[in-house]
RNA sequence: GCGAAAGUGGCGGAACCGGUAGACGCGCCAGCCUUAGGAGCUGGUGGCCUGAGGGCCGUGGGGGUUCGAGUCCCCCCUUUCGCACCA
C-alpha cells in the first residue's frame, strides 16, 4: 500500500467511510481469536456438514474458478448457520498425483518440498477470502497420517475380493519408456518428446467397481443430485441390455457343424454381446478385436503373417488415436469361420480395430444390413447384407419382401424404435423386431446358445500408477506364499525421499529402482519378499476425504465411530460439474463398499449434491494456455473479499456460470458502500433520537418481499438473484435521499452476512448487535399477509394485447374490474363497434377482454 | 455420431405456475453537487413511428396450441460442454 492510498485510508477513517482493508482485517482476527468458524463436533445438536470440493494446491495458487466454487458454498453454509445449525464447513488439500509430480519436475523441486509450499500459499490465500472453514480440521492426502488409512480401504477391498491384478493395456512412449496418461498423449504422441505413442500390456490394480455398477445405477433413481450430474453418471456407467450369443467355430476336419446341444458347446464358441439379438438373422460375419485371445485358434495357417502384421499395427497405435470415428475402417479376414447360430450358414470371422477388447466380450456378430459401422465394412471388403428388419406396412406385415433395399437411409436400416418387423427370418420373420428379439433368445437359450444380458460401459478402475508422487500400494508379493497385503499395524507404507523421482524406468515405479524400499521380509513366512512399488490414484485419495474431515484426530482409525453417525451423510456437497463422472462416482463406490464391509451405516456419501457452472473470462474458457487466468489476489486487495464476493455471485447464476469482467464489479462495490452509507446514517439518527422505531409501512412491503425472496433463493443457490433483492430493497431504504431507520436496517444486515461477511459483522456490532453475527443474530422470518399491498394494478388486455392498467382493491371481482377497464378511454376506443365475446379474469393478475 | 445445457436490450442477466418481457447491475445520455475518491446524487435508457392521446414491432428462425406463449408442442439453425467405432 503506497503512502497515498493509506492517507485516503486514513482521511476515509475519520469520516468514518467504508474501508474494506480495515473491516476485513479486524474481523478476520477476531473470527480466529474466538474460533468462531469451530464447531463441536460431539455436542452440535443440529449437524450440517457443509462439504465443498478440495482443491490441488497448483503452483500458481488459487485461481478465481477455486474462489467462485468456495464462495458459492460458503454462502449456502453461512446460511443454514444463521437458520440456527451447527455448521460444519472443512477444507483440505488433494496434493498427490501426477498434476503435482508433473509441475515439480518442470521446475526441478522435490514435491515433497514443492507442495508444502503450494499449500501454504493456498492457506494463506483462503484465509482472506471470507471463507468459514475450520482450520483445525484439514485434511493433506500427502500426510502419512492421511495416506495410511488410504492405503487400509485399499486392504479392506482386497480382503473383500473387491481389488484385483489384472493385464491391461496403457498408453507408451517408447522413448521416454514410460507410461503415459491418455491427457499426455496430444495428436498419438508423447507430449513431452514428440514421440509416436504405443500401446503396452501391463499388470495393474484394479478396483472392481463393475460389480457395483447396477447399484450405482440404480441409487441415482433416488439421491438428491443435479439432474445433469446425474445422467453423465448414467451414461458414463452405460447400461445396454440384450444378449450374449454364441457362435460355435468350425473346427477344419471336423465337418462344420459346432451345433451340438448343451453347454459344451460354448467352450468352442465365439460369445459376442449385442443389443440386437432381433437382427441375428442378418449376422453376416464375425469380428474379433485383434488382441482377443481366440484369434490364435482361428486364424488359419495361410492367414497367420497377414493377422500378425495387423495385429502388430493395431498395437502400434495408441488408445486414443483408435478410438477416432472419423477413419476408415480396416481389418483382415483370419481365414476361420464359425456358425451363425440362428442360420446354421458358415460365416467368417475376421479382425478389426474397429471392434474394442473392452467393450462388451471383444467380439461382435456383424449385421452389416442394420449397423452403420458394420456397414462400412462389409462394403469395404465385399461381405454379404442381408436385410432382416424393415418398416412395418401394418399389421404385422412388412413391405415387399422381396425388394428391400439395403443400407444406411434405406428403409431396411431402421433405427430400433417402433414399428419394425423382422423378415428373412426364418419362423421369425414377420414379428414384430422387439417381439422377435427375445423369441430368438429364448429360442437358442434352449441350446445354450443365447442368454438375455446386460452389459456394462463401465469398467473396472485401474488404480495402480507406475508413478512416484502417491501413496505406494500396501502388497507384497512372497515367492511362497503369493500376494500377500501389508499388515495393517505396519501402515502407513511411507513413501521415501527419493532424489530422482521421475518416471523412466520400463513402465515400472521410480520406487522399484530403490533397493531398500521394496525388499521386505514375507510378513507371513519371513522369507524373502518384494514390495509393490507401484502407487494408488489420485482419484482413490479423494474418494474418502470426506469421512476424515470429522475425524482428524483421530490415529487409531480413519473415521470414529460417533463422529461419523452425526456427520454424514455429507448434508450439502456443491463442486464442479466437471467432477461428475471420476471423483463423484468412485466416491460413491468406495462409500458402498464400505457400508457393504460394515464400516459405515449409509451407501450413499452425499445428502444433496448441487453443480456450479463455469467461470469463464471474456467467452473464453479460463486457461493456463489461453493465458487468461484470473488471480484474485489483486482484486481483493483493491475491492475487498466482500465486494470480491458479492461481484462472483452476482455474475450469473450458480450453477451455470458466468463471465468474469473486471467492468462489472463497481456494482457491488457501489452496493456495499450504500449499504454502509445507510446503516451508518440509521445509527446516527437513532443517537439522534430521529427514525429509531417503526418501520415506515411502504417500506414494510419491501422488506417483507426481501426477506422471501432472499431466503428462498440463498436455499435454492440463486445468488444473483438474491443479491439483487438486496439491492432492490437498499434502493427502497434510500429513495428520495430518505434515512433509514434501525429497524429497517437490521435484517438487511443479516441478510447480507452470507455473501459479504466483514462488512456484516461490523454493521452488526455498530447497530448494537453482539458479535459474532453468526452466533447472535437470527435470521429474519416474513410475513405473506405484508407482502401485498391492499390495493393492486391490473393490466387490462384487449385481445390479447395491453391497452391500460387499473388500480383495483385486492381481490375485486370480476364485474367490478371489467366495469373500471371498460371506463378507460382507451379500453373503450378498441372495444368500440364490436361486441365483447368473452371476458378472462385471472384475480388480481390480468383482464382480457375478448372482441371481435 | 450420441448425450446434456443454452440462445432475451449496447453488455451480464431477471421473469419459479402460460398472465404487464427486460427485475437487479454494468455501460451510455442529461442535470445537479463536488475537487480526489468508492466520487456522489437525481432522472432517462429495447427498436421504429407519433399530432404526445398513443400506435406498431420485439425473447435464434419457421409453424402450431391458447383469450393470452420467452415459457407448452412440432420442425430447423447456432453455441457451449461431456462422451465418443459402446456392438
Amino acid at each position: 500500500m503506497d503512502s497515498e492510498a493509506k492517507r485516503m485510508g486514513k482521511v476515509a477513517a475519520e469520516r468514518d467511510d467504508y474501508v474494506p482493508e480495515r473491516v476485513e482485517a479486524r474481523w478476520r482476527s477476531f473470527w480466529e481469536e474466538e474460533r468462531t468458524n469451530e464447531v463441536d463436533l460431539d455436542a452440535a445438536e443440529r449437524p450440517f456438514f457443509n462439504l465443498m470440493m478440495y482443491p490441488y494446491p497448483s503452483a500458481e495458487g488459487l485461481h478465481v474458478g477455486n474462489l467462485y466454487a468456495f464462495t458459492g458454498a460458503d454462502i449456502h453454509g453461512r446460511y443454514r448457520r444463521l437458520l440456527g445449525e451447527d455448521v460444519f464447513e472443512p477444507i483440505g488439500f488433494d496434493a498427490f498425483g501426477i498434476h503435482s509430480e508433473n509441475h515439480a519436475l518442470q521446475v526441478g523441486v522435490h514435491p515433497m518440498e514443492l507442495i508444502p509450499r503450494n499449500v501454504a500459499n493456498f492457506e494463506r490465500q483462503l484465509r482472506r477470502a471470507g471463507l468459514m472453514y475450520d482450520w483445525t480440521r484439514t485434511v493433506d492426502t500427502t500426510d502419512p497420517d492421511y495416506y495410511r488409512w488410504t492405503q487400509w480401504i485399499f486392504l479392506k477391498l482386497f480382503e473383500a475380493g473387491l481389488a484385483e491384478k489384472k493385464e491391461a493395456p496403457v498408453n507408451w512412449c517408447p522413448s521416454c519408456k514410460t507410461v503415459l496418461a491418455n491427457e499426455q498423449v496430444i495428436a498419438g504422441r508423447c507430449e513431452r518428446c514428440r514421440t509416436p505413442v504405443g500401446q503396452r500390456m501391463l499388470s495393474q490394480w484394479f478396483f472392481r467397481i463393475t460389480e457395483y455398477a447396477g447399484r450405482l445405477l440404480d441409487n441415482l433413481e433416488w439421491i438428491d443430485w443435479s439432474r445433469t450430474t446425474k445422467t453423465a453418471q448414467r451414461n458414463w456407467i452405460g447400461r445396454s441390455e440384450g444378449a450374449r450369443l454364441w457362435f460355435p467355430f468350425v473346427i477344419v476336419g471336423d465337418g462344420g457343424s459346432g451345433l451340438a446341444d448343451g453347454s459344451a458347446v460354448r467352450a468352442r464358441a465365439i460369445e459376442v454381446f449385442t443389443t440386437r439379438p432381433d437382427t441375428l438373422f442378418g449376422a453376416t460375419f464375425l469380428v474379433l478385436s485383434p488382441e482377443h485371445p481366440v484369434v490364435d485358434e482361428v486364424t488359419m495357417p495361410d492367414r497367420l503373417e497377414e493377422v500378425a502384421a495387423y495385429q502388430a499395427a493395431t498395437a502400434g497405435q495408441d488408445l486414443m488415436e483408435r478410438r477416432k470415428v472419423d477413419r476408415a475402417k480396416t481389418g483382415v479376414f483370419t481365414g476361420g469361420h464359425a456358425v451363425n447360430p440362428a442360420t446354421g450358414e458358415e460365416i467368417q470371422i475376421w479382425i478389426a480395430d474397429y471392434v474394442l477388447m473392452d467393450y462388451g466380450t471383444g467380439a461382435i456378430m456383424s449385421v452389416p444390413a442394420h449397423d452403420q459401422r458394420d456397414f462400412e465394412f462389409a462394403t469395404r471388403f465385399g461381405l454379404p447384407i442381408r436385410a432382416v428388419v424393415a418398416v412395418s406396412a401394418g399389421e404385422g406385415e412388412a413391405k415387399d419382401l422381396a425388394d428391400v433395399p439395403l443400407g444406411p437411409g434405406s428403409s431396411a436400416f431402421v433405427e430400433h424404435t417402433t414399428d419394425e418387423v423382422l423378415i428373412n427370418s426364418g419362423r421369425f420373420s414377420g414379428m414384430p423386431a422387439d417381439d422377435g428379439g427375445l423369441a430368438i433368445v429364448e429360442w437358442l437359450a434352449e441350446r445354450s446358445l443365447a442368454e438375455p444380458a446386460i452389459n456394462y460401459r463401465l469398467h473396472d478402475w485401474c488404480i495402480s500408477r507406475q508413478r512416484y508422487w502417491g501413496p505406494p500400494i500396501p502388497i507384497i508379493y512372497c515367492e511362497s506364499c503369493g500376494t500377500v497385503p501389508v499388515p495393517e499395524d505396519d501402515l502407513p507404507v511411507r513413501l521415501p525421499y527419493l532424489e530422482d523421482f521421475r518416471p523412466e524406468a520400463a513402465g515400472v515405479s521410480p520406487l522399484a529402482r530403490v533397493e531398500e524400499f521394496y525388499r521386505v521380509e514375507c510378513p507371513e513366512c519371513g522369507g524373502e519378499a518384494r514390495r509393490e512399488t507401484d502407487v494408488s490414484d489420485t482419484f482413490l485419495d479423494s474418494a474418502w476425504y470426506f469421512l476424515r474431515y470429522p475425524s482428524t484426530e483421530f490415529d487409531d482409525r480413519p473415521f470414529d465411530e460417533a463422529r461419523t453417525r452425526r456427520w454424514l451423510p455429507v448434508d450439502s456437497y456443491i463442486g464442479g460439474e466437471e467432477h461428475s463422472v471420476l471423483h463423484l462416482l468412485y466416491s460413491r463406490f468406495i462409500v458402498m463398499a464400505l457400508h457393504d464391509l460394515g464400516y459405515l451405516e449409509f451407501e450413499e456419501p452425499y445428502r444433496r449434491f448441487r453443480k456450479h457452472g463455469l467461470l469463464v473470462k471474456d467467452g473464453a474458457k479460463i486457461s493456463k494456455s489461453r493465458g487468461n487466468v484470473v488471480i484474485p489476489d489483486a482484486y481483493i486487495d483493491r475491492y475487498g473479499a466482500d465486494t470480491f464476493r458479492t461481484y462472483l455471485m452476482f455474475l450469473g447464476p450458480y450453477q451455470e456460470g458466468g463471465d468474469f469482467r473486471d467492468r462489472g464489479i463497481a456494482g457491488p462495490e457501489r452496493f456495499l458502500y450504500r449499504v454502509w452509507d445507510s446503516v451508518v446514517a440509521a445509527v446516527a439518527a437513532s443517537a439522534g433520537g430521529r427514525g429509531c422505531g417503526e418501520i415506515e409501512p411502504e417500506l414494510e412491503r419491501a422488506l417483507h418481499r426481501a426477506i422471501k425472496k432472499v431466503t428462498e433463493d440463498l436455499e435454492r443457490l440463486s445468488y444473483n438473484t438474491a443479491i439483487a433483492a438486496l439491492m432492490d430493497y437498499v434502493n427502497a431504504l434510500r429513495s428520495e435521499g430518505r434515512t433509514p431507520s434501525l429497524p429497517e436496517v437490521r435484517p438487511l444486515v443479516i441478510m447480507l452476512a452470507p455473501v459479504a461477511p466483514h462488512i456484516a459483522e461490523e454493521l452488526w456490532e455498530r447497530i448494537g448487535g453482539e458479535p459474532s453475527i453468526f452466533d447472535h443474530a437470527t435470521w429474519p422470518t416474513y410475513d405473506p399477509a405484508k407482502l401485498e399491498e391492499d390495493k393492486v394494478d391490473i393490466p387490462v388486455q384487449v385481445n390479447g394485447k395491453l391497452r391500460a392498467t387499473v388500480r383495483v382493491a385486492r381481490g375485486a371481482s370480476r364485474e367490478a374490474v371489467e366495469e373500471l377497464a371498460l371506463r378507460d378511454e382507451n379500453v373503450r376506443r378498441h372495444v368500440e363497434g364490436a361486441t365483447i365475446r368473452k371476458v378472462v379474469h385471472v384475480p388480481d393478475r390480468l383482464i382480457n377482454l375478448v372482441v371481435g
